[in-house]
DNA sequence: AATCGTGACAACCGCCGTGGG
DNA sequence: TCCCACGGCGGTTGTCACGAT
C-alpha cells in the first residue's frame, strides 16, 4: 500500500490559478505567514491542496522574485553550475537570488540544453560530443534525413528564434561559443565549488525573505522589508500580465508593508 | 481564416529525506 | 527503531501564445 496522498484531492481545483485565488494566497501569507502548507488553503479559503499552494508561492507569488528574461551572465552561470553539480535545479537556482529552480530548469530544458547541443557540447557531461555524433547531429537536420526527428534541430532560425529580439540572436550564440571553453574554468565558479565543498552556508547571497518566511520562529514584522515589498513592485509593474496586482500592491500598503 | 507545429513556462506527480511521536 | 506526515525536489505533462503554412 503506498503512501496517502498529501490531500484529499476530491473537489479541490487544479490547472491554472486565478487573479482571486493568487490574491487570497498572497493576503494569507503576508498575515498569516508560512507555517504549514496542508493547512494554509483550507485557512485561506482556497480549494486547493497544499503542494499547489507551495509551489504557487515559490515560483510565482513570493515578493522577492526577479522576473523577466535571464541574463546572458546568468545563462553562463547556470551552464557552468550543472557542469557542477548536475539537474540539482534547488542547488543551482540557490546561486540566483529571486530566481526559481522551476524557472531555471525549464530554461534549460528549452534553451540552454538546446544551445550546448548546437554548440557540440554534451549538456548531460559538459564534453565536446565526439565528431561522428556531431556529424549525425547534422546529418540529421537534412530534408532527405531518414533518421528519428531529434529532440532539437540546430538550424540557424532555431537560434535566432523569435525571441532574438531580446539580444543579439546568432551573436548571443557566437558568444557563448566562445566563451564556453574559458567558463569551468572561469574562477569565480572555482571559488564558488571551493566555498561550495568546505560548508554549505559560505556562499548565501540568496534573499533573506525566503529564509525568514520559512522559518515560524522569526516574527511576522521581520519577514516584510520594506525593499523587498517596493523591488516585488517594481517587478510586478515590469510584467504586463501582472498588471491585475497593483491593486494587491496598495493593498500591502494597507497592510501596512510599507 | 484555419490549421498545424513549436517554444516557453506553469503546474502536477511521485519519490525522497527528515523530523517528530 | 519504526512509522508517518510533511516539505522539498526533479521529471514530466498541460496549456497557451505565436509563427508558419
Amino acid at each position: 500500500m503506498g503512501r496517502q496522498p498529501c490531500c484529499d484531492k476530491v473537489g479541490l481545483k487544479r490547472g491554472p490559478w486565478t487573479i482571486e485565488e493568487d490574491r487570497k494566497l498572497m493576503n494569507f501569507i503576508l498575515e498569516n505567514g508560512i507555517q504549514c502548507w496542508r493547512t494554509i488553503p483550507k485557512l485561506a479559503g482556497l480549494l486547493r491542496c497544499g503542494k499547489s499552494c507551495r509551489l504557487r508561492w515559490i515560483n510565482y507569488l513570493r515578493p522577492d522574485l526577479k522576473r523577466g528574461m535571464l541574463s546572458e551572465t546568468e545563462e553562463n552561470q547556470i551552464i557552468q553550475l550543472h557542469a557542477h553539480f548536475g539537474n540539482r535545479w534547488a542547488k543551482i537556482a540557490s546561486h540566483f537570488p529571486g530566481r526559481t529552480d522551476n524557472e531555471i530548469k525549464n530554461h534549460w530544458n528549452t534553451r540552454i540544453k538546446k544551445r550546448l547541443k548546437l554548440l557540440g557540447v554534451d549538456p548531460v557531461t559538459h564534453s565536446p560530443i565526439e565528431p561522428k555524433e556531431k556529424s549525425e547531429m547534422i546529418t540529421e537536420t537534412t530534408p532527405d534525413s531518414t533518421s528519428p526527428v531529434p529532440e532539437t534541430r540546430p538550424e540557424t532560425s532555431d537560434i535566432t528564434d523569435k525571441k532574438s529580439e531580446m539580444n543579439a540572436g546568432s551573436d548571443e550564440t557566437m558568444n557563448l561559443s566562445s566563451n564556453y571553453e574559458g567558463l569551468l574554468e572561469n574562477l569565480d565558479v572555482l571559488l564558488w565549488m571551493n566555498q561550495e565543498a568546505n560548508t554549505s552556508t559560505s556562499y548565501s547571497p540568496s534573499f533573506s525573505l525566503e529564509e525568514s518566511l520559512s522559518n515560524p520562529l522569526m516574527g511576522e514584522s521581520s519577514y516584510i522589508q520594506e525593499d523587498t515589498i517596493q523591488q516585488w513592485g517594481q517587478s510586478v509593474d515590469s510584467m504586463l500580465s501582472w498588471d491585475d496586482f497593483n491593486q494587491l500592491q496598495e493593498e500591502l500598503y494597507y497592510f501596512g508593508y510599507r
